[in-house]
DNA sequence: AGGATAGATGAGAATCTATTGCAACTTGGG
DNA sequence: CCCAAGTTGCAATAGATTCTCATCTATCCT
């Protein structure tokens, strides 16, 4: 697993800083179960309740790094602002089937999307480091359903 | 091509109107150059130039109706907004390699993608409108460059 | 064809997510 | 141990999208 002396490696190799709340924000990250993801605001609130608060603002600015970095994967679903989860390797490497009406959202796991996005970046010579492949669907329970979208 | 008349049909079926707003909007994304994406604004804009003129909410009211009917998709790329493009099959069905730091954008073509969303749509009994292989990456220039993020 | 009705539009206000400016504080290097 | 550059927190701000509501109109029914 990623540990926070490779954070601290890679940022500082950069001219960066680990900074406590860097190392907490990827704590949380690796503790959280898998296939579970958090908002910024979910971040925050969790860390309130830790007695662990980290201001909003470092947040969403440690969340954006941390993803361009290949360390978080930032995943737009269905609630109209960003979630962001680990960025794990293949066994663990998943995508996202979400229904448009109720948001109700599956994992599902897939080794050649995964192959196909690294061959693709390759090709084009671009560094990977993230590929989702996001489905847009309707789930049987809205299907039935007679309400408006 | 996906026509006015089921456009109409389709919007009927579910105790909807087909309004002048609705044509016109479809017409314009029937028509634009293939691998081009329009966002809310760059659609009200291009309306105001031809003397069209649809209000912002009408549009984005639409944009996410026609989204959600699968005549259009949604993408999701760097800029911070969403944008909307024409959701066509087979041999047009494209994705989007995407370099995190400058926000170039690549489309590339993958039929076995296709297939699998359908192929996993199906499974869970869910109804297919789309699906989209995102691939975040940073490009040569950028990797080169040795500027902050 | 005419009327009724539920759906749609337009304009602007309101909401919500995310970013930014700045002063004070810290990390990492020398 | 000190300094320069990077970070943080807070508040203000920006930007995208949604909502409210009065007015209008596509469809359906007769």
């Amino acid at each position: 697993m990623y540990s926070v002396t490779s954070l601290k490696a890679e940022l500082n190799e950069r001219g960066w800083r680990l900074t406590p709340q860097r190392e907490t924000i990827l704590q949380v990250f690796q503790n959280l179960p898998e296939g579970q993801h958090l908002s910024a605001e979910d971040l925050h609130n969790l860390l309130l309740e830790d007695g662990e608060a980290i201001s909003l603002s470092t947040i969403y600015r440690n969340l954006k790094l941390m993803a361009r970095m290949g360390i978080l994967r930032e995943l737009e679903l269905a609630e109209g602002h960003k979630h962001y989860e680990i960025n794990q390797p293949a066994p663990y490497h998943h995508h996202h089937l979400i229904c448009v009406r109720c948001n109700k959202t599956i994992e599902f796991k897939n080794d050649t999307i995964l192959k196909t996005g690294a061959k693709t970046a390759q090709k084009e010579g671009y560094h990977l480091l993230d590929c989702q492949l996001i489905i847009h669907a309707i789930c049987p329970t809205c299907q039935r359903s007679l309400l408006p979208m």
